[in-house]
DNA sequence: AACCTGACCTGTAAGC
DNA sequence: TGCTTACAGGTCAGGT
């Protein structure tokens, strides 16, 4: 579910709740969302003992610090963390629940289990598979024309579909790859080596400035997100395409489109974003 | 190498 | 009211 935006106001709210907890014990009830290591019986006693220094993110990434390792954490679609007192009662999604020495708990909830955890030695995170791939993160210092230029030559493949790996730069998914693509006046389909100069800075200016803005407003809600705190994000109130199929385009009053593009839901305005 | 299609899961909403 | 199908903020293994 979550985005840079969504991940990045999650990192706020566990930075704020969850530094300098101990470790005391760690329930698992769904394996599968333990990447490594393995068997899960190792991955918690790992933990044991273990304090919580730095709450970091890297792209949709969530890196917990602790004394001799990183706890690397993605969300996927609908991964959340709450922090409850050990009494409270579990819910049906409740997977991964990492109890404190003051009482407290760290709660990793999933609906649909998709998830993933893993724990490295500090130091070698950023050689793990997840984050050794990945992109620049969409700042003006860290995502440069130059390089944009350099990843997009000769691709064939569609813009949108490229936004969403995570290569070109980190943090977008499906919702902000339709609003940067709007704002940037770009179709789409287009194939990523087709873009003009004009076009790739257009497009690094918007992807900046729109997931810069959303994490200012805690990101968007649409059914499910809410961060570790469990408030909702706001950005879904500016949005001008997503979820808006058949609304007038707020620039050129045309219908808003909705096609399926490489299997993911794509929300455009035929008529201004060529 | 580059690209595309399932698979991983469950819940909700729409269609019949 | 039921039953069935499509779809959902993501990624990766496997195939062409």
């Amino acid at each position: 579910m979550p985005e840079l935006p969504e991940v990045e106001s999650v990192r706020r709210g566990l930075e704020a709740q969850v530094v300098g907890k101990t470790i005391q014990e760690v329930q698992v009830y769904w394996d599968n969302i333990i990447e490594s290591p393995k068997p899960v019986s190792q991955f918690k006693r790992r933990l044991l003992g273990q304090t919580i220094h730095q709450v970091k993110r890297r792209g949709k990434l969530l890196l917990f610090y602790l004394d001799q390792d990183v706890l690397i954490s993605h969300l996927r679609m609908e991964g959340k963390y709450g922090l409850l007192d050990q009494d409270a009662p579990l819910t049906k999604h409740s997977h991964v629940i990492f109890n404190f020495r003051d009482g407290t708990q760290l709660r990793y909830e999933d609906v649909r289990k998709f998830g993933r955890m893993s724990l490295v030695e500090k130091g070698k995170e950023a050689q793990h598979k997840s984050l050794a791939q990945l992109g620049p993160e969409p700042t003006f210092e860290d995502l440069t024309l130059e390089w944009m230029l350099t990843f997009l030559a000769h691709k064939t493949r569609a813009i949108k579909s490229i936004l969403l790996d995570q290569k070109l730069l980190v943090g977008v998914g499906n919702i902000y790859a339709d609003e940067i693509l709007f704002q940037a006046r770009i179709q789409p389909d287009r194939p990523g080596g087709s873009l003009t100069n004009e076009e790739v800075e257009a497009l690094r200016q918007a992807a900046i400035k729109i997931l810069q803005e959303a994490t200012l407003r805690g990101g968007s809600t649409v059914r499910s997100y809410k961060n570790s705190l469990g408030q909702a994000g706001t950005y879904q109130d500016f949005h001008q395409v997503y979820g808006k199929e058949g609304d007038p385009c707020p620039r050129c009053h045309q219908p808003i489109k909705k096609i399926k593009l490489n299997g993911r839901g794509t929300h455009f305005c035929p008529h201004c974003q060529q």
